[in-house]
RNA sequence: GGGCGGGUAGCUCAGCUGGAAGAGCGCCACGCUUACACCGUGGAUGUCACAGGUUCGAGCCCUGUCCCGCCUACCA
């Protein structure tokens, strides 16, 4: 039935290019509109653009394919929605370092040109991820590929933008923002990132104006006081208490401004006092709206001080802070620096450190939104896994801020809204308006500003099956089964899928959300280009083949755990491939005198009673794992039976019935059972190792169905005609004795080469009957020239002696090995079970145990202290024996 | 300042609702037995961070301490 031999090794590289072109060709990623099966969907976190795959994507995207094919496999109709994020700031800045080159920046070109640009610079090398994506093996379904600035999700973003301007939840103002000076512009308060900087506290006095002594504040931005507009000091400061009301001069503008009371001032913290700059402080902004004191903004966009800095106006703010405290020292009001370690913000993007300015900016109203999204998983409509990440998600929801959507780029969704120049009215609306409502004026402006990228993305669940229309894809898939993405971007996205969801359709947008940890370097520091540690996965892919690369990600995913990726570990399971490989090439040789068609209905042995019922196990545990996101679970359960079972065993096992030695009934069962188990086995790899699991499948001719791919063959289940509990006792049973001799063997350096005569002593016929049956095996297995049982043999003379149970195995060590190794070797077992015997012993003794603990605990000692103290005996016995001789 | 996670074999980690510890890699010894040396067989290794407590019994539960990560926060 087979016509070509396998390769002396698997070929990732050419094998995985042929086997995902003809599973795109096969159209087996394409997810049906309607179906009766049921429906499982993913969506993809939608990288960058202008992404490259690194790590975190590589392990994202593999933890999505394992759990995409596993449900594929068991017959649901699996849509995996792919696409990509247009990534504003990102590509923003991507396309102004190309123009750059060519010494022109945006504003040379205009808006629509450099627009035009970036869609230029998108087609041509935007999107390598997804074809990275494709050499990992993700089985996407690629028909329906999606990018956030496409005409359908542009549409949904507006329609959400406008339905939330309607409803009040989209509101404009002047507020103090993150200010990137440059990228020019505003940013969300998740953007920002908190470093530490060591620096200075500034210590500066503001006479009275009325001459009466002075105040002295302590600052770590010294620049700022230019724009320092009141004196705050604690209601209750007894220091101050008289002083509230009182002017003071601020030195360098000679300028009034007024002693404040407000406990958000610390009494204890330096003096007491604290200037206040609400056009460069978000506390001091929240504190002059209760105030009602003047906002003044000191700085530009481009962090340079402007008019209302007096004479530093034109010098960039970390120049000005050098002058400002030059002059206030000169001039004495500088009382005294001392060093001070403190959080600077910086942009997440460009590492710019943030400058809070006042502008006008859009927000979403966010708490309403919270509150509906905190309920959805308070009652489980959405389950966070692992659960640990709840509180974190209810703490961020619990004390979030309104959310800034506007961004000062081109790059973007244009926010909706235009401006009538005739009558000063606010047009919000889903199409390009062309005269004004109100007064029919035709010259309507739009907001320059476009919408954060994470806007578009919250819409992500439900903009890429079609909303607003209201299509069939969006009401099978929708709300969709899962979310698997990085506990990093849990708030930036996670979160705020969550209240667009739930606000825009009305549900949840995932049931299940699985947050994975990063990945890091060997060392398990957190990979960076700067440090040079990164390991890419492409790179790794070249080396070991996808499928070692995708079983190590996964192997490595325990539980809210970092993955420490290191090229070793890849290597291992690299070999495992190579054992798979070569486990195929024995089986698909031993099968060539096979006919599936003939019948053959001699029951099966004992090896393959055991097997199947080891599978069961491993078919049981793997979808387990799997149910629950245990990914380490899952292969380890996985690696253990094909290595530990099926190869180091069953396969080990067989050799004689496959080499014909046991008569052509064995042989014909032998090959029925491998090729039954072979194929089950590669089935639970399939989701971890699609490639080289599918051609095996092939070679092998492993398909029952139309079907050739394994892909698209039903998921294995567990049958109870496997489940045999007397057949894994009896050929365990075996299975010890084997090693048993072995031990002896490798204990006492006796050749592997040297054939053994061994003796077995049972306790009764039963006994005797079941080694007798499988004495074939233990014959081959441990190399021996001759195996004879006996019930309640006498211990011969000058043997090695292994306890099994109530079992003896005598190895006689005449001519072959000295007597005092296998003393030593005798003392050290006894030695081990001493020291268990006196354990299960003790615990025995116990009253309190007897009393208290569960009945079959109880049980389950006793029958461990005797099977102990059985072995001490025999052991004790041997040694006396060996003993007496050796004298 | 709050919160979360972690400290288990040389290394990287498993260990579910408590019944005296496991895997992979590495290490040591032996071996080219017709799938595989990308292999086989055997072996060694742990006061489960520390100190208390609960319990008949704790790596697992409670309290405290010490380290290590991460997230979060307006003490100028």
């Amino acid at each position: 039935m087979l016509t070509k031999e396998l390769e002396k090794a698997f070929e990732p590289a050419a094998a995985e290019k042929r086997l995902y072109d003809y599973w795109v060709k096969n159209n087996y990623f394409h997810a049906q509109d309607k179906s009766d099966a049921p429906a499982f969907s993913i969506v993809i976190p939608p990288p960058n653009v202008t992404g490259m795959l690194h790590m975190g994507h590589a392990l994202n995207n593999t933890l999505q394919d394992v759990i995409i094919r596993f449900k594929r496999m068991q017959g649901c109709n699996t849509l995996w929605m792919p696409g990509m994020d247009h990534a504003g700031i990102a590509t923003q800045n991507v396309v102004e370092q190309e123009l750059k080159k060519e010494g022109i920046s945006r504003h040379d070109l205009g808006r629509e040109k450099f627009l035009a640009r970036v869609w230029q610079w998108k087609e041509k090398y935007g999107g390598v991820i997804i074809n990275q994506l494709k050499r990992l093996g993700c089985s996407c379904d690629w028909e329906r590929e999606r990018f956030t600035m496409d005409e359908g999700l542009s549409q949904a973003v507006r329609e959400v933008f406008v339905r939330l301007y309607n409803e009040g939840m989209i509101y404009q103002g002047d507020y103090i923002v993150n200010w990137c000076p440059r990228c020019h512009t505003a940013i969300s308060d998740l953007e920002v990132e908190f470093k530490q900087d060591q620096s200075f506290l500034w210590n500066i006095r503001y006479p009275y104006a009325d001459g009466d002594g002075e105040i002295v504040v302590a600052t770590t931005r010294p620049e700022t006081m230019l724009g320092d507009t009141a004196v705050a000091v604690h209601p209750e400061d007894p220091r101050y208490k008289d002083k509230i009301g009182k002017m003071v001069i601020l030195p360098l503008m000679n300028k009034k401004i007024p002693v404040i009371a407000d406990d958000y001032v610390t009494m204890d913290f330096g003096s007491g006092a604290v200037k206040i700059t609400p056009g460069s402080d978000p506390n001091d902004f929240a504190m002059a709206r209760r105030h009602n004191l003047e906002i003044i903004s000191i700085m530009d966009g481009h962090g340079i001080i402007n008019e209302h800095g007096g004479s530093y106006k034109g010098q960039e703010r970390y120049e000005a802070r050098r002058n400002v405290v030059a002059d206030l020292e000169k001039e004495g009001y500088l009382v005294g620096i001392e060093p001070y370690g403190h959080n600077v913000g910086q942009c997440y993007r460009c590492k710019t450190d943030i400058e809070p300015m006042v502008s006008k900016q859009w927000f979403v109203k966010i708490k309403p939104l919270a509150k509906q999204a905190m309920n959805a998983v308070t009652k489980k409509k959405t389950r966070i896994v692992p659960a640990t990440w709840e509180a974190t998600y209810f703490d961020w929801m619990t004390n979030i801020r309104d959310w800034c959507i506007s961004r000062q780029l081109w790059w973007g969704h244009r926010i909706p809204v235009w401006y009538c120049d005739g009558c000063g009215k606010v047009i919000v609306a889903t199409i390009d308006p062309d005269v004004c409502p109100d007064c029919g004026g035709a010259s309507l402006r739009q907001d320059e500003d476009v919408l954060d990228t994470w806007f578009s993305s919250s819409l992500w669940p439900f903009s890429t099956l079609g909303w607003p229309k209201r299509t069939k894809a969006l009401k099978t898939f929708y709300p969709t089964s899962l979310l698997i993405t990085g506990f990093d971007i849990l708030f930036f996205w996670v979160a705020r899928m969550m209240m667009m969801g739930i606000y825009v359709m009305k549900d949840v947008p995932f049931h299940d959300v699985y947050l994975h940890a990063l990945v890091r370097d060997e060392k398990g520091e957190k990979m960076s280009k700067s440090k040079g540690n990164i390991i890419d996965p492409i790179l790794m892919i070249d080396q070991y083949g996808t499928d070692a690369f995708r079983f190590t990600l996964a192997a490595y995913t325990a539980q809210g755990r970092d993955v420490r990726m290191s090229p070793e570990r890849i290597e291992g399971y690299k070999f495992f491939v190579n054992k798979i490989w070569n486990a195929a090439k024995l089986t698909l040789g031993s099968l060539a005198d096979f006919d599936p068609e003939a019948p053959c209905d001699a029951p099966d042995s004992l090896p393959e009673k055991w097997i199947k019922a080891r599978l069961n196990k491993a078919i049981t545990d793997v979808i387990a794992a799997l149910d629950e996101y245990r990914f380490n679970d899952a292969t380890a359960a996985i690696y253990h039976f094909i290595w530990h079972e099926y190869c180091d065993w069953y396969l080990e096992v067989s050799k004689p019935a496959l080499y014909g030695k046991v008569g052509p009934e064995q042989k014909s069962v032998t090959q029925r059972t491998m090729k039954e188990v072979f194929g089950i086995m590669l089935q639970l790899l399939h989701p971890f190792m699609p490639f080289v699991t599918e051609e095996l499948w092939q070679a092998l001719h492993l398909h029952n169905s139309d079907e050739n791919s394994i892909m698209v063959s039903a998921f294995p289940t567990a049958q109870a005609a496997w489940d045999d509990q007397a057949a894994v006792e009896e050929m365990e049973m075996l299975m010890e004795i084997i090693t048993s001799v072995r031990n002896i063997r490798g204990e006492m350096r006796i050749s592997p080469s040297q054939k053994l005569k061994v003796l077995i002593s049972v306790a009764d016929e039963q006994g005797k009957k079941a080694i007798e049956a499988g004495c074939d095996y233990i014959v081959n297995l441990a190399n021996l020239e001759s195996l004879a049982v006996d019930v309640n043999l006498a211990e011969p003379e000058g043997v090695a002696t292994g306890v099994v149970g109530p079992t003896r195995i005598y190895v006689p060590l005449a001519g072959i090995v000295d007597i005092a190794s296998e003393k030593a070797r005798l003392e050290k077992e006894l030695a081990k079970v001493d020291k268990d015997l006196e354990h299960s012993s003790r615990k025995l003794a116990n009253h309190d145990f007897l009393e208290k603990a569960a009945p079959e605990v109880i049980a389950k000692e006793e029958g461990k202290l005797k099977s102990f103290q059985e072995k001490f005996a025999a052991l004790e016995t041997a040694l006396k024996k060996i003993s007496g001789i050796s004298l």
